[in-house]
DNA sequence: GCGACGATTTCG
DNA sequence: GAAATCGTCGCT
């Protein structure tokens, strides 16, 4: 599978988010149709990137080429799956939110306990548990099937008016950017939630 | 080396 | 609204 517009440059990365919409994330016997995006640009472009001040031993990934899977683990409890975009050298990621199951639902539903099936992808941690990845996809790409992770083009097309655009959520820099996208009226969409600052200790 | 804090989720 | 819980990163 040749992606060529995942290179696209860092600052295009909020068209490519939208193009990444309706595709399909197949991993561990689930797959998965992306209704739900939000983009990060690289060093000195977009406060809210992990690769915001240069690069870093975690943010690594993001500065490869684009197509693999950058995956970071967050609170102490969650794993969060991106899809590394731009060209090699630039650190633009695609952060996948949520999404539909549509293989595997068996699967993705004992790996979830007890939700709703609209819920069993819906939040970018509650996704990578439902396709059962983890920190070994980290790196992997995830175009050329060499990974746990398989992108594809969409089964049907996303009609493009129906996409929406919203601030991402949870970050506290660049609140004005409306770099979230999503599938408007898709079930599976999360739910906004401001950043909300932790209380000192 | 130390400490604040986070691209979250879930419960009360 | 707040806790859980720990790796990462910047620097008191």
């Amino acid at each position: 599978m040749e992606l060529p517009w995942l290179s696209a440059p860092a600052a295009d990365v909020p068209a490519t988010a939208r193009t990444l919409l309706g595709y399909t994330l197949a991993a561990e016997g689930v797959r998965i149709r992306i209704t739900e995006v939000e983009a990060y640009a690289g060093t000195g472009e977009d406060p809210a990137s992990h690769a915001h001040r240069g690069p870093t031993p975690r943010s690594a990934v993001m500065f490869g080429p684009a197509g693999h899977a950058y995956t970071y683990f967050i609170f102490g409890v969650h794993w969060c799956l991106n899809i590394v975009c731009g060209r090699e050298g630039e650190a633009a990621a695609v952060l996948v939110r949520a999404g539909a199951v549509v293989e595997g639902v068996e699967l993705a539903r004992a790996r979830r306990g007890g939700v709703r099936d609209r819920d069993l992808a819906r939040g970018p941690a509650n996704l990578v548990v439902a396709l059962g990845i983890g920190p070994s996809a980290n790196g992997t790409s995830l175009i050329d099937g060499s990974g746990p992770i398989v992108l594809a083009p969409p089964p049907s097309p996303v009609d493009p008016a129906s996409i929406e655009a919203g601030p991402r959520v949870g970050v506290a820099a660049a609140h004005d950017v409306p770099w979230r996208f999503w599938i408007g009226g898709d079930p599976t969409v999360s739910a906004y939630r401001r950043h909300v600052p932790r209380r000192r200790t």
